[in-house]
DNA sequence: GCGCGGTGTTGCAACGTTGTAGGGTCAGCC
DNA sequence: GGCTGACCCTACAACGTTGCAACACCGCGC
């Protein structure tokens, strides 16, 4: 029904091959010819067809994003910059909403896709790493989030284990003993949650603090009600934590809320850490201490990396590659005070 | 370089055709040959290339999502419900970003796409009415937020004046007399605060309140750093007002923040109402007062609608359609207190 | 006057898929 | 025995595009 090469080769007179070429601004097209190509595709609206140009070989200027869910503030900030960063390349993205089910990320990397797509980016919250090895050698894939198995993909992250140290011993620091950390997780698949544990563990027995497992609550997900709950769960013990180290910043949120609800003082009587910069938790009361991951900066590298990956020749492609990018302590009202 | 239906059939010796008809699940294919066919498929790794499919007639399966920001929670989280709803009708998304820009948005209206897509569902934000005209009848769209003009799109939103009057009300009706406004916008173009600014006209003056314009800041953008300048702003009066409805949840917050900052109480020296029902203002202390748009009806109904027109003959397709979305206040601390 | 390189244009094939039309085989029925 | 219809499979064309090879024409230099 659209216009095709056809229709306006017809009506300027001239063969297929010339509009294509004028459409491509292909040098070699006489001023006159290309005045009449360039009326009849004007009179007819003509638009190329995206799916033929892909089908001759080119690419589909389309990469995916694989997240678990843009509902969560971190994921919508990194999706934004993602889309940024894209755009530079004239790239359009699109959105994969997983919800952190084992099935369906399993299907987005063994590339059961339905679309055609130039690359994927992909954060994974339940895949383990076995999973990921299954992945289709056809399209580029850059993973972000912790790194535990190496296989044949582009990684960017920032130290996790690292990064949670940072946090615990900054509390550590400001004289509290009893910190506890709220964002542990059952299953083994969920990488995230052990690195962070794994850092907090490290950092405690650093300070010279003893391990106290009850201190370290479950969730069920990372959201604002998971940490307001919690954080009530911690209150009712006989003897609270002085701080708390939660694993993102949602938790943290939610955990401040019950706070203030019960009336105690943030941070004096307990002070709070998050993790990822949000931005709720630049304006929030109190401004929330949190681990600050430079998300921009990782959607720029995984979107250049990919782009790096499409430019060489998939039969001398480099070997994978894993980029670490470093995270900041930024330290606000819930730790220090006003 | 990836398989294709003929490299399928030559391992499994059959026809192209004969694969294409196991593929798409043709029912008179004998059960021995499908045997070997999906044999063939499995060796070989074989997936359908979108693009030659979709270049042979068929629907691309994706539409396009096109906002101002990802990184503002209101589109972060309609762009969430909107991935989720077009699961349902197996579609996937793709993003567009426009920063507001009239001149990105007017592309995206008129067509000028790099990519193919089966629908666009768009929520304007610089763009005019008379613009909007301008779409490409192919690919059906359907707007988000008010319509100002009766174009050739379907069109699902709240009633923002109504709704802007009801906070309006709820805060006269707490007794408040010197009621600010924060979000008004020069442009004429800001369609979205000129309707709310009308509610909020109009809410004064059914309440018999008098409309002082030096209660009405206008922002920038609608971040919770404007909210927080434009709340100083009206605290450096001599005459500070007694209540702020804002224009959405961010300038809210960033206006509590500030209240918080110079220790004005909320809500008992200053009420504050916000608008969007973002998810920050459930958990935000104090939490916040606002107008619910049912945001996720409004994401269902809009791909419920795309999917509609999609379906239906484009010979005889029915006028344009306008859907209304109830709102509902949600009332909390920020106006009632604890 | 002939060959040569640059210019402007064209036809053909191919990308991978599916709809249509048709060919062949076989069982069932008059 | 021949006809009908169901079943299984296949050949061909077409979707809209672009790379390639080729062609015709021109002016230039020898």
């Amino acid at each position: 029904m659209p216009p095709g090469l056809k229709d306006v080769a017809a009506r300027a007179g001239v063969s297929i091959k010339t509009v294509s070429n004028v459409v491509n601004g292909y040098v070699h097209v006489a001023p006159g010819t290309r005045a009449r190509v360039q009326e009849a595709i004007d009179a007819l609206g003509y638009r190329p067809n995206a799916a033929a140009r892909q089908l001759r070989g080119g690419r589909s200027g389309v990469i995916a994003l694989a997240l678990p869910e843009l509902q969560m503030p971190y994921f919508a900030e990194l999706a934004g910059f993602i889309v940024q960063a894209a755009e530079r390349h004239a790239w359009t993205v699109l959105i994969d909403q997983t919800d952190g089910q084992v099935e369906r990320e399993r299907n987005l990397v063994s590339g059961l896709r339905r679309h055609a797509i130039d690359g994927l980016i992909f954060s994974p919250l339940a895949l383990a790493g076995g999973d990921l090895a299954r992945g289709e050698a056809g399209t580029p894939m850059v993973l972000l989030g912790e790194r535990v198995w190496h296989g044949p993909a582009d990684h960017v992250a920032i130290d996790n284990t690292a990064a949670a140290g940072d946090a615990v011993r900054h509390l550590a620091g400001l004289g509290r003993r009893r910190i506890a950390a709220i964002g542990a997780q059952a299953q083994s698949s969920a990488i995230t949650a052990h690195q962070r544990l794994a850092g907090y563990r490290a950092a405690l027995s650093e300070c010279g603090l003893p391990y106290d497992a009850s201190l370290v609550v479950a969730v069920d997900s990372f959201r604002r009600a998971d940490g307001a709950a919690a954080m009530a769960a911690l209150l009712d013990r006989a003897d609270p934590p002085d701080a708390v180290f939660c694993f993102n910043d949602l938790l943290a949120l939610g955990a401040i809320r019950t706070l203030l609800d019960r009336g105690v003082a943030v941070p004096d009587e307990v002070a709070v850490m998050g993790f990822d910069d949000i931005e709720d938790g630049r304006f929030s009361s109190p401004t929330l201490s949190t681990v600050s991951p430079d998300t921009a900066r990782i959607a720029r590298l995984a979107v250049d990396l990919l782009a790096e990956r499409l430019g060489e020749d998939p039969a001398e492609a480099a070997a994978p590659r894993e980029l670490k990018v470093k995270h900041t302590l930024m330290l606000r009202e819930s730790t220090l005070g006003r």
